[in-house]
DNA sequence: TATGAATGAGATTTCATTCAT
DNA sequence: CATGAATGAAATCTCATTCAT
């Protein structure tokens, strides 16, 4: 049981490693298998297949950023604020984990229909995410009654574009810098003036209402 | 000499059907040769490997796309209506061309490191053509000072999350009804209200009304 | 797992017999395939070129000459009978062997630098086994003092030139006719007479009796 | 006329160059088309295939070598003094024409029954030039009586592969300097006292009997 | 005569997956 | 649970040759 999960998290890595080099297409089995110091059998036995295996490393990296995400969101106040805090863990965790970036936005688009669904739904997860406190905010008045679905999507592309551009070309770097701009225009697109050097409060901005 | 330029044509239009329909890895050679008309060495004749068919007809499409949205921004007058005048047409085409779209937004991701490089180079043409409008547009005084380049990514960015999502879902039908949403998110964004020039809101977000 | 040495035999004896009979390009792997009952991805999991099943081929059938002749060797006494032993053992086994003589002689020619190296490496393994014993023979006084090197390529090129003849003409039927001309060359070559000791002509040429 | 003869002559040299480099089947017809600065169809209008290419090439320098032994032969006077002319002559001529040797030497053994003919006649040629004036030797009492015809292919075979060596290895540089020592195997192998340094006759050796 | 676009059979190689041990 | 030899369908690409112009 102790073995079973250590060889499949061998498998895991070694594959995140590899699809993240090469893309999925290019990446043998073969060369998972030797990475992870498994047998072929030994990864036919985790994963029924190579698809499989793909998709549970998707899941698993999703996973993992969506609870760094919803662990910001936890600790701050205010759904903008909450956005805020979202954007930064987002950039700031693929910033230091350019494999997780590499898998999550580049992977999964021209492989196929099963893929294509994969990442739909998940990029509905985050793209949900988002839409809810933007529909707070709305609920709330802090922002004006906007297409939040449609904005929660163009944000994800947005983010997604500048990350991969920052994984390509290594610009901004660190890619936290986009940081400011991001936010500047996300926030103005929702009718929110974005804070300027002098005026960034910490304070929560909804409580007094 | 049989019709050089004809045989080539037949090519491009078979395997742009074909690469939007399946995508680069699940099309064969044979297909295309099939669809084509063509002999396996005609092709070859044509297009040293696949992958450089590939790109060929990803940069026909591009070029093709690039030069509709030029000859829109050279009709209009004014840097935000040529800004709007290029979405829309981007929009427009992308809904009607669904193969175009197909083949130019969602190919190329996950390939390997010689397809995202293609993709990267093609995306930064529409990027510079963004960001010179938006360059002109803070030089003539009508939208604030901000970081072009960033708002330029961001923008593609968006755009290609949006219609991705169309192509898999089919939502929003026509696709072009994102255009208001998307148009009031970046205008707004860049400081320009949009449609209602009397909903402009002035205060921060944290007015504490 | 299936017996591995197994099948890599049976690939090798596949290899040999069609190599033999049709050359190396006029061998199709599928052939090879067919005639050892193994499946492609079989064959390339042994070896992983065409090339190097060849390769490993001639390296095979060299070894096992040249142990056919050492052992001969080791079992006769004095330079000049080594000599004779070995000589006669290569025609024997190759009479015997056709199939072995036209790959080692005759295949690795014309096929391109790789494999040219190749054949020179495995002339080189028995001209130096020549030479060994000439450069004794010399230093026991047996023979006059000559260039062994030169002397042992040029013995391997008459081997193999006659050989060759015998494999294309089918003369002389057996091939170990050739054996005392031969021989009777090679030793007067080197200054013994052979085989009558009564003929030996000490005049050069130029007597002018 | 002229021309077709020029665009003859092109095709033969830039075969010969290529050939000589990259053997027959690494030689694709169309390097040599542009090597040659001929189209296609020029090729196979003045040869039927690539293989009669091949062979015309063939016959055109093995033609060229001939004619230089014949006529040093001619110039020379007695068997014995013809041979060391004829083999002074080749081994100069292939030392000056590096591609010569490898086209001669090297092209022709594992390409199929066709290619073995034509290298089988060629050799026979000369073969048959060396034998004939060793039955003339013998005939006058020159050498003893030996089997004539496997001296013949032996020296052939012999000169054959100390080319070949020298054409990969360089060794030895200049390969005439190979000269003295085969002669005296070659002529001692038939009977001949090979004559040292001090001696060299410039007269024929058969006026005085 | 010459051109070069087109042919198409066929070659080598890859690789996800299976299964006897 | 694990191994790794073996499978075999399928993929890309080559190249001597042809033939309409």
């Amino acid at each position: 049981m102790r073995d079973k999960e250590l060889t499949r998290g061998r498998i895991l890595d070694a594959a995140e490693k590899l699809f993240a080099q090469k893309g999925f297409h290019e990446t043998a089995m073969e060369e998972i298998v030797r990475a992870a110091k498994v047998s072929k059998g030994g990864v036919y036995f985790h994963f029924p297949s190579k698809e499989a295996l793909f998709f549970a490393l998707l899941d698993k990296l999703a996973d993992a950023l969506q609870q760094e995400v919803q662990q910001e969101i936890a600790r701050r106040r205010g759904a903008v604020n909450k956005i805020q805090g979202a954007l930064e863990v987002v950039l700031r965790t693929l910033s230091g984990k350019r494999r997780l970036a590499q898998i999550l936005l580049r992977q999964g688009y021209g492989l196929g229909p099963a893929f294509e669904r994969k990442r739909l739904e998940i990029y509905s997860r985050f793209a949900q995410l988002i839409q809810k406190y933007l529909d707070e905010a709305a609920a709330e008045g802090s922002i004006p009654s906007i297409n939040t679905e449609i904005t929660a999507y163009a944000w994800l592309g947005a983010i997604n574009e500048l990350v991969l551009r920052w994984i390509y070309t290594g610009e901004p770097d660190p890619l936290t810098e986009t940081l400011p701009a991001l936010l500047e225009i996300f926030l103005r697109g929702i009718g929110i003036e974005y804070p300027h050097k002098s005026r960034l409060r910490k304070e929560p901005y909804d409580h007094a209402t």
